[in-house]
DNA sequence: CTGAAAGCGCTTACAG
DNA sequence: CTGAAAGCGCTTACAG
């Protein structure tokens, strides 16, 4: 390719200061419009490529806002990340997205390529494991930092997320309102905070209706599609199967279901199902999944928001928003019930 | 914060030349032991951040490589970037993810943001529309580009794919063995090579089995699950409806069973359904998938090996490699099959 | 084995 | 409204 065109080759081209060129290409006022449009004329004609690296070294803002999550190929975080993806359009800036599998190591190797690159944010998932202190030293580098799904202890930062709790007992709310007694949780783990939540909202809704949950109803572990699927079919072997259960997340019942259908069980009438995060799956899966709603749209969308806020130069929050999870009742939990009634009538 | 620590700030706090310490810092066998171990302990107690902008701007490498395809939250990206990703972290290249959404004005402006940041290179699912000129845009500016997935005529740079009209052949091939006369083809565009591709396979394997296909077999259009499961309600109302169906990917067949089920239909028992990619979930839905798998882990592998490559100075190829793809038979073509053979015994 | 100096391509006071 | 000059924090010949 030919000589790399630079600020400094457009300037020499019209006869005018690098520094002209620079403000007018940014449209400053303070260019005359006849000089501006010179200059951007010639830029286009010239092929100028706008040197990022040069200009963020100067200024040391960057435009680069960090993403990282668990994974990006399961949906929750999926949705989250396409609002987070239009906010961050919306205000030209770039995002680098990493997934940290739970992996620490990884997760801290993201955060130091952020930092070298000058990032100006970071929105975290954060992994398993993940201390305080890492938060507390990406603030202190100078890259604010909003965490989303997740929370921290003392992390001094501002979070979004849904309320698991209050979700999760909406969901056993409306089992025990189908008439089941004897309701399962499956998956999820108490190493993260939506883990520990889901389980313990799960738990009270229960002894709220004066049932004493079983030590076996709690299946932890599956937090995806391919160990929900395995869980369903333990499941279907169980003596004294629960008739219902409640999943971690949709990825897991829409696993365990398929598990169930697999050992040649009925969801949704041998066994109500209702899953968690109401992804896009769950209202076309067979049956349609019963789940809570767990407001994707507004933790990417307010997420987003109040990273760029605080870009702008507004103070720092340390709260921890939740969001209120709304209950969608839908077949997997709803046949089941209608049959029972049936019976007893 | 503190003051920010640089290269002169370990210099300086050492009493030696900024020379020495950056080239301790990288290892450089021109510095004694003693000095080095001396500059990266001083490196690490005064919380040293490497600035990558600034070394970027010397070196006019940015260990950056930007990746670009339709929409990573649909797994057959997924999983190819898994890989894609696995490799890059193996040679500690950052990368930068973005959706184009097939809109090509998204996808020039994520080049044009590669271009500004200096990235090494692209790994590029072109956007439908996509002019070869693009491409050689991107390489006369230094940005080093392989295609995955999908390839561009003319475009000079190397691509990996599988090879999707032999793959479709081979769906169609195994639904004939069934016993199938009548297939229809579910979803893809002919905007894409690799929708043009898949419905060529289809439509030449049924001609060389001596079967005409009829224009209503050909169902244009759906590229999601949700598109797939609307194709599947209204393929069950459909009047001489076919007895079998390759879909253009997995994602569609799994919507479309998902819509036959609604609809009252068994899939794998009334309808045979083929999907296409051999994506994680297809072995466990519902029934298991038949599927064509489209090598996802060979196209990430290598089209990352092949830009590696690239940086490392080798020579460019302009070569289409095509990946050959295997057919996995499961329940959703098998048990229609079996039905069929005992009906006509 | 180490240091002094130039330069990557921008932006930003400052002066006019 | 425009220009001359310094400086962001590195790396790289070059000299010693």
């Amino acid at each position: 390719m030919a000589q790399k065109v630079k600020l400094s080759t457009i300037a020499e081209e019209l006869g005018v200061s690098t520094a002209t060129v620079s403000l007018a290409l940014r449209d400053s006022p303070l260019v005359a419009d006849i000089t501006r449009d010179r200059i951007k004329t010639a830029a286009r004609e010239l092929g100028y490529i706008y040197n990022r690296r040069a200009a963020s070294l100067r200024t040391s803002r960057s435009g680069i806002v960090g993403v990282c999550v668990h994974d990006v190929m399961n949906p929750f975080f999926g949705e989250i990340l396409k609002y987070v993806e239009h906010e961050l359009d919306r205000r030209r800036q770039t995002f680098i997205l990493s997934n940290h599998y739970d992996d620490l190591s990884k997760q801290r190797a993201f955060v130091d390529t952020l930092l070298q690159l000058g990032a100006d944010g970071l929105i975290l998932s954060p992994a398993i494991g993940t201390p305080a202190e890492d938060i507390r030293l990406a603030e202190g580098n100078d890259l604010p930092t909003v965490l989303i799904a997740r929370t921290i202890e003392g992390s001094g930062v501002c979070g979004f997320r849904g309320d698991d709790a209050f979700g999760m007992a909406l969901a056993v709310d409306h089992l025990i309102a189908e008439g089941h007694r004897e309701i399962a949780m499956v998956g999820g783990t108490p190493l993260t905070s939506t883990g520990r939540d889901r389980a313990a909202g799960w738990r009270s809704a229960l002894r709220k209706a004066g049932i004493e949950p079983k030590p076996e109803w709690r299946i932890e572990g599956p937090r995806s599609r391919d160990t929900g699927f395995e869980a369903g079919q333990s499941f279907a072997q169980m003596n004294n199967r629960p008739s219902a259960v409640v999943c971690f997340s949709d990825m897991v019942a829409l696993g365990f279901m398929y598990g169930l259908a697999r050992s040649g069980l009925t969801p949704g009438v041998d066994v109500a199902v209702v899953g968690y995060d109401d992804i896009a799956e769950a209202k076309i899966a067979m049956p349609s999944l019963t789940t809570v709603s767990n407001g994707q749209a507004e933790v990417g969308h307010r997420a987003a928001g109040a990273l760029l806020d605080r870009l702008a130069g507004n103070p720092a929050s340390d709260e921890t928003v939740l969001i209120k999870p709304v209950l969608k009742v839908r077949d997997s939990s709803h046949f089941a019930g209608e049959l029972r009634k049936r019976i007893e009538a």
